[in-house]
DNA sequence: CATCTGTCTATACACTTGTATATTATTATC
DNA sequence: GATAATAATATACAAGTGTATAGACAGATG
């Protein structure tokens, strides 16, 4: 039931790079291929209409140019291999924002190059995003499981962001987890449709998403201060 | 006033173009089965770790009792019957999200009582929301299309409702569809996840779902008020 | 009655899937 | 060079898939 969080199942270090290791002998013959490969083949197949959970061991291992069983020396499953894929794709998508938001400490609102970069984001790396936007609600439980993990990430380092950004203007946050709950949801399912759509009107979800953000800090910035609301 | 599809107690009319039994004289055999049926195999096979588009012909088939060729009697594809699914998914929840207004609008709070009812709905008849709920976003393009149609209906409606509200309370709304759409959104986004929760939590998630809510009606309302807002 | 027509079934084909088993290839150490 | 260990492969199998084709059934029409 354990997600590995990184590659670290049941230590087996195939990695080529595991020789570097001093000490540890490693025997037999040299690994041609790696986790790494199988993980880059698997993003090479998935698409807007082609999902991680529908790819099969067999097409994997084609794309990757393996035979069939070879899948196992790396991966117990294909619930394996796509639970690797969105640790990366967390990952990737983790550092952006982390620029995203880095950047935007440095002058502009915070919102707006937030959304903007993950916005492009969407269009530069599709794939890992595709993965964790729309995938979240198909496949393995272990599967989910990941995908939710990846979110509440997200939502920690939201929830920071918007009582710090409170602060600096002198107002209160109601609820912040909430907050950066209903935030990261919303983005999430927004860009998750915004995929299927054409490049053009990309700009143009980015800026419907910036008035929804607004929207619920506004609010939870007017509830925070003038209390409950009427029914 | 059950939500299930009154799964065709037994071969009633079949023909999609409902001839009924005027004129047309339907020649050969009498049809044995009927889509409806079909919809209802499939609707019994779908679940919390089994989507839709993951399901076989042969596996309706099979569990509607008929060969696997009958299927091509009454769907050209599996993606059809899924089209046929969402379409009764997306009337049914309608309904219901129609009678919490109406219920709503002699009373209690229109958000509660709306989410509650969605919360209800979902635990009742799990799997018509299933569908319309997590698979937006797998399968093919007509079976994204179908579900975003759905959920642009429940937009406008709530649309609508979110102006009147606001009139009711002699405030306004800014950007009312922007509001609508980012509501539909995350609350369709927030019961997708709640349904890998056991029922016990699932009260908890409403009360989550109603701030949220909460949050953006205060927020658009707030907006609309004081105009714009520091980045 | 026979005939026609639409519904359903049976059989079959070519294909893909996951995986079990056995074999080969390549490397590090002795 | 021999040996041991490990990576990768080849072959095979049972199960499942979509669908083409042909025939069997049942009921209204002539």
């Amino acid at each position: 039931m354990s997600i590995s969080p990184t590659t670290g199942l049941s230590g087996s270090m195939k990695a080529p790079s595991a020789s570097s290791a001093s000490t540890v002998t490693a025997l037999g013959r040299r690994a041609v291929i790696s986790r790494e490969d199988l993980v880059a083949a698997a993003l090479k197949l998935v698409g807007p209409h082609r999902s991680v959970s529908s790819l099969s061991l067999r097409e994997v291992a084609r794309e990757a140019g393996i035979a069939p069983n070879s899948f196992y020396r790396h991966f117990r499953d294909m619930d394996e291999l796509a639970i690797a894929l969105i640790d990366q794709a967390g990952r990737s998508l983790r550092t952006i924002i982390g620029e995203a938001r880095h950047r935007a400490t440095e002058g502009r609102s915070v919102v707006r190059s937030s959304v903007e970069t993950f916005m492009e984001q969407l269009s530069a790396d599709e794939k890992l995003l595709h993965i964790l936007l729309r995938e979240g609600n198909v496949g393995s439980d272990a599967f989910k499981l990941a995908v939710e993990r990846e979110l509440s990430f997200f939502e920690d380092e939201l929830r920071v962001d918007l009582v710090r950004l409170a602060q600096a203007h002198d107002t209160a946050v109601h609820e912040p987890a909430l907050a950066a709950k209903a935030i990261t949801r919303l983005i999430f399912a927004m860009g998750a449709t915004a995929m299927d759509l054409p490049r053009e009107r990309h700009a143009e979800i980015a800026e419907q998403m910036i008035v929804m953000v607004r929207m619920i800090i506004v609010g939870t910035q007017t509830i925070a201060v003038h209390g409950t609301v009427p029914d």
